[in-house]
DNA sequence: AATTCCCGCAACCGCATGACG
DNA sequence: TCGTCATGCGGTTGCGGGAAT
């Protein structure tokens, strides 16, 4: 159901994800985090670029991301906040926990648009949440920017995203599954694999995570992970709230 | 059983925006 | 202020599975 794999003229691999590029990612970006997606593919070993990575990972790889159908509450949502703000696939996603603005956009294209007649509101409201939510992303870059280095002062973030069966795992359990729901890679099993080779071989996390010149920059020491799901249904209520009531 | 057609979805592409020097 | 680069977003593509014929 992908495109087949192919190399493009830079040698750069298109279409299909294996599994084992999954695991390299998954596993790369556990440990150092995704603070620069263009010397990331380099460096875990990939031939992506890093735009690729970063779909991937986004819109399959992260942790807590929902698969399977969408529940009418979920559906119902999609329709409200399309109806109030158009195509603005982002802020959709994060109003809805463990879904990607791809996934809900293909789903809008395939399910939802095809049942719903448009019902545009005014430019005014599409404006003024948009306006809101610039400065609401903004506000929260600056908020990350503080946690970040506060955790890094104490390195609890290096510490957390050591790989290990108790912090990996997760990354997948709330699928109800500890399998990916597209590698059908049991993670626990792969975590404890993991684990055994980097007890019994010294140099695994130097393949093929850094293949060439043993360094990590010191952007990818630092894990800049944040929660992916932030507060947006507090925005869109209070947008909504600000909004003239007509 | 074989072939064609349609649909779902993962992935790609181009553009807009922001960060940084 | 301007130019460059990285990232994020939305639109689009195209493969492959399943339904229809």
């Amino acid at each position: 159901m992908v495109r087949g794999p192919f190399y493009d003229k830079n040698g750069l691999k298109k279409g299909a994800w294996t599994s084992e590029e999954d695991y390299k990612l998954t596993c790369f970006i556990q440990r150092y985090g995704h603070s620069n997606w263009c010397k990331l593919p380099r460096l875990a070993g990939l031939s992506r670029c890093g735009k690729s990575c970063r779909l991937r990972w986004v819109n399959y790889l992260q942790p807590g991301v929902k698969r399977g159908n969408f529940t009418k509450e979920e559906e119902g949502l999609i329709i409200k906040l399309h109806e109030e703000a158009g195509n603005k696939w982002s802020m959709i996603a994060k109003n809805l926990p463990g879904r990607t603005d791809n996934e809900i956009k293909n789903h809008w294209h395939t399910h939802l648009k095809k049942h719903i007649k448009q019902n545009p509101k005014t430019s005014e409201v599409k404006e003024k949440f948009s306006g809101a939510l610039k400065r609401k992303a903004k506000q929260k870059r600056e908020s990350e920017i503080e946690s970040v280095h506060a955790s890094a002062s104490s390195h609890q973030i290096l510490e957390s995203s050591s790989l290990s069966p108790e912090v990996s795992s997760p990354k997948f359990s709330s699928l109800g599954s500890d399998h990916s729901p597209v590698t059908g890679i049991n993670w626990i099993e792969e975590d404890r694999r993991l684990a055994s080779s980097f007890e019994t071989c010294g140099d695994f996390w130097s393949e093929p995570f850094v293949a060439d010149d043993m360094y990590i920059p010191y952007e990818f020491t630092i894990s800049p992970y944040v929660s992916y799901y932030d507060d947006g249904i507090d925005l869109f209520d209070q947008v909504m709230q600000e909004l003239p009531k007509n």
